[in-house]
DNA sequence: AAATTTACGTCAGTCATATTGACTTAATTC
DNA sequence: GAATTAAGTCAATATGACTGACGTAAATTT
């Protein structure tokens, strides 16, 4: 039925990654920069192997980013207390000032687009994306983004 | 404010191109491909020029992709009646089919988010994802989605 | 104590999608 | 006739992903 919500969402994402996009373009760092930035800051000292399901790519993939990001002096890696093969990873003053930068960005965007909508609407856009995720990834996500409200799933 | 957004649209539009990737990739396209046939299906006898400006991208980065969907039997290219110069673009039959495949499966996917939500919802999602676009581009883009509902703005 | 598993990293090669810049051809417009 | 436009092409490059194989150290299991 909705034909134009594709078309809608397609642009929306577009613009929403644009704005970090710029930002990170000065660094030399590119999206896949940004994805670990950000969720090394919201989640300080996760592992390597989290990270990975987190993201859904490889170690391959990962070890470059992450490299750089390290030799950038954005992200920090200590040993762990209890398994000292882990490498947990945590931002830098640095890297927390940049990673809130971005999300600034596009919380920014988030909240001119809820603008003149009625009360209310946080939650409904909030519900419908947590839908739009397949159901069996809904829990872990949940987890993840620690929601502010009581999603019904 | 919402942080937890940011996190939901990013694994709601991981989600939301998922299905197709998995169709595509079955003929060997990528989202690249994806993306052509879309704007071809739903523009027929769009011009090259056009529909560059609809992707944002560049001539070389269209060529190869809509090349091999040519030769796969899927976009057909036909002369202008006016001005010989142009390539016009349209689906052919197992094009159309493919494309409408695709935009099934989202469809779907959008539909199913949009289930238990309040009525209403699924304007309230609309004018959200048009106002996370960038203001200058929304009239060209609701020209180009052909939205269902009058969008105040 | 030995064997297995886990956490992490790395080497090597490949692929898809995008970029920039330069240039060509044909057709249309001024 | 000159300039512009539509489309295509060549060449080189970058990013971000992949597969597969292998290595090392530490922890866990047997």
């Amino acid at each position: 039925m909705p034909y134009d919500l594709i078309e809608l969402l397609f642009f929306a994402y577009k613009d929403f990654t644009g704005d970090p996009d710029e930002v990170l373009a000065k660094f030399e760092f590119g999206r896949a920069h940004h994805r670990v930035l950000h969720f090394v800051e919201r989640n300080p000292g996760i592992m390597v192997t989290d990270l990975l399901g987190i993201l859904r790519i490889t170690k391959q993939s990962l070890g470059r980013v992450l490299k750089q990001l390290v030799d950038a002096g954005i992200i920090e890696q200590r040993e762990g207390m209890n398994d000292r093969r882990q490498r947990l990873l945590y931002t830098t003053d640095r890297g927390h000032t940049l990673a809130e930068n971005l999300a600034h960005l596009q919380q920014k965007r988030l909240e001119r687009a809820l603008i003149g909508l009625p009360d209310g609407s946080e939650d409904i856009v909030r519900q419908f994306l947590l839908q739009m995720i397949d159901p069996e990834a809904r829990v872990d996500i949940l987890k993840l983004v620690r929601s502010p409200f009581p999603l019904k799933d």
